[in-house]
DNA sequence: TCTTTAATTGAACACTCGTTCAAAAACTGT
DNA sequence: ACAGTTTTTGAACGAGTGTTCAATTAAAGA
């Protein structure tokens, strides 16, 4: 088993990340990961095990990378809630960020993928869950923060803010009309904050 | 250029429909094709020309199921908005229906492939551009019936339905949580209903 | 410095991919 | 029944797939 020094691991998987979030699992042949991370096979495979096992691993830093940046620009916030709008609007509506896809990579894999690749939908569906616990923690802490009423249902809210992002991310990439999901969002904040429903 | 019965061509893309739908555009290989549809390689290419053209004919023809679904389900009720709820609930509910995929099909599609498959994405786009507009077809007849106020703004909620969908779908994949989006579908219909907002 | 251990290389493997095309079979019209 | 046309067949092609491994290079320890 082949260990590459820390900063190498984490520009590794920052470009294979890119790679696999554009092109998607299957899309993505090891030859062109090979290029891109400039990596020869035999250490790909020391390093990592195989095409799935790396994929696995860069999902998992494509996850924690996205629970960093809630940590950082929301939790260390002192208006959390407006924090969180804020980073929705960046990571949803990205008026200048070049992603490699409009889509939520997690999202992305879970659509192109079938019940024959089960570890990589398992590992897909736990990072999903977290994500979704992360909001309900931001909305509870608006809650206490008084930014949100304290009848509000924080865990149907997260649900439903989840489904809305899927929605979002996944209907711009069908239609590039940020102004219409500019208006749901906002909607949906405006929805939150009614003091009952 | 081979020329199929009709029959035969309906029943041969509703094959192809099953297994594209299942293993996405890219996860199906013309092996598995000629097995699921029972034609050699020679007479597909004469008959659809190759994997691709094949491929947007089969997504054709599961848009146009959805369109003739939609017109006798829905356009020829009584209460329209009340048909469109259920053929909602079966469509993304299914709760015995055993569809290839929980996901749509165009969804699913447009989320596996990247720019480099230029032909699908925009035909795609376009079904899906098409899926919009019978929804706001809907609502005005709705409107029209006196199941949905007035001032409603038909196509704005169309788009709203279209991303709930969309999210809906993905997140039952996701979590297979039948509960939780069974109340927002009710919910939504519920504040499509309110004189304003 | 020299031996031992670890990591990297890239050619090669067995297989699958999408696609083609000459030959065989099945129809058509007379 | 026969010639002409259309359709189907399936072996074959070249390129690409994920993966392996003996040989080479680099690092570590004495």
């Amino acid at each position: 088993m082949a260990n590459i020094s820390k900063f190498d691991r984490e520009e590794v998987l920052e470009k294979a990340k890119n790679l696999f979030w554009e092109k998607g699992y299957l899309g993505t042949s090891t030859r062109e990961l090979q290029n891109s991370i400039n990596m020869r096979p035999g250490s790909i495979y020391a390093a990592f095990g195989n095409k799935s096992a790396l994929f696995i691993t860069v999902l998992n830093h494509y996850a924690q990378a996205l629970g960093e940046q809630m940590q950082v620009q929301v939790f260390g916030q002192i208006d959390v809630l407006q924090a969180f709008k804020t980073l929705l609007r960046e990571l949803v509506l990205s008026p200048n960020a070049n992603r490699p896809s409009e889509m939520c990579m997690l999202v992305k894999t879970l659509s192109e993928l079938d019940e024959s690749h089960v570890e990589i939908l398992t590992q897909v569906r736990c990072l999903l869950v977290n994500v979704e616990a992360m909001f309900a923690q931001v909305l509870n802490e608006a809650k206490e923060q008084g930014t949100l009423p304290a009848q509000l249902d924080v865990i149907a809210a997260a649900k439903t803010l989840q489904v809305n992002i899927i929605g979002w991310r996944t209907y711009l990439k069908a239609t590039g009309d940020t102004e219409t999901i500019e208006r749901q969002l906002e909607q949906l904040f405006a929805q939150l904050a009614l003091p009952c429903h």
